[in-house]
DNA sequence: CCCTGATTCGC
DNA sequence: GCGAATCAGG
C-alpha cells in the first residue's frame, strides 16, 4: 500500500522541501517507504523544483536524453521538452554578515547580503556588477514580488476554489 | 563510494 | 500521477 500523497503527506513534503531538506532526508522523515526517488519526483510534479538553497550545488548538467539499454518502440517525434532550466536559482552565499540593509533593488552583492534579504540574483553573476535583489525576504528568501516569480507552482485553473489549495497550504507552511 | 538533484518512461 | 532506473556531478 503506498500510502497516496494525501495532502498531509505533500504539505510536509513541501515544508521540508522548502526548509532546504535534502530528498533523501525528507524520504527518512515521512517514512511509508517513500523514497528518495519519489519524493524528487513528486516535487518536480508540485513545480518546487527550484529551490533556494541546495544542499549541495548538485547542479549545473544537462543530459540529454536516457538511452535505455532495453529497446525502445518508438515515441513518435515527441513533445518539445524543456530544454532550459528553470527559474535563475541564486547561488547561496551562505554568508551573513551584518551589513546595512539596502533599499534598492539590486545593490546587495554577496558580501552584503543578509539573511533576511532577497537573494534574487540580478545581472550576469560572472559580472562584476552582479548583485542580489536584497529587500526583505518575506516568502522564502526572495521578496514578495520575487517569491512570485520564483515559485510559479503551475497555472491553475481557476473557476473552483478562487484560493488555490497551493497557496493555502503553502502559507500554513511557511 | 558517499552523496546530491534531474530526467525519462513504464506502469 | 507515481516512482524505479538512470544519469551527471560534488
Amino acid at each position: 500500500m503506498t500510502a497516496g500523497w494525501t495532502e498531509d503527506r505533500v504539505g510536509a513534503l513541501k515544508k521540508l522541501w522548502l526548509e532546504g531538506q535534502s530528498a533523501s532526508q525528507i524520504a527518512k522523515q515521512l517514512g511509508g517507504g517513500v523514497t528518495r526517488n519519489a519524493v524528487i519526483g513528486k516535487v518536480h510534479r508540485l513545480g518546487l523544483s527550484g529551490r533556494a538553497a541546495p544542499s549541495q550545488p548538485a547542479r549545473a548538467t544537462f543530459r540529454p536524453s536516457r538511452p535505455r539499454p532495453a529497446a525502445q518502440p518508438t515515441q513518435a517525434p515527441s513533445a518539445p521538452r524543456r530544454i532550459e532550466a528553470a527559474q535563475p536559482r541564486p547561488v547561496v552565499p551562505a554568508a551573513p554578515p551584518p551589513a546595512p540593509v539596502p533599499e534598492l533593488p539590486g545593490t546587495a552583492t554577496v558580501m552584503t547580503l543578509g539573511a533576511h534579504m532577497c537573494k534574487w540574483p540580478i545581472g550576469d553573476p560572472s559580472s562584476a556588477e552582479f548583485s542580489f535583489c536584497g529587500r526583505r525576504a518575506s516568502e522564502g528568501v526572495y521578496c514578495v514580488e520575487h517569491a512570485r516569480v520564483a515559485y510559479q507552482p503551475q497555472v491553475r485553473k481557476a473557476g473552483k476554489d478562487g484560493a488555490s489549495d497551493l497557496a493555502r497550504s503553502l502559507r500554513r507552511y511557511i
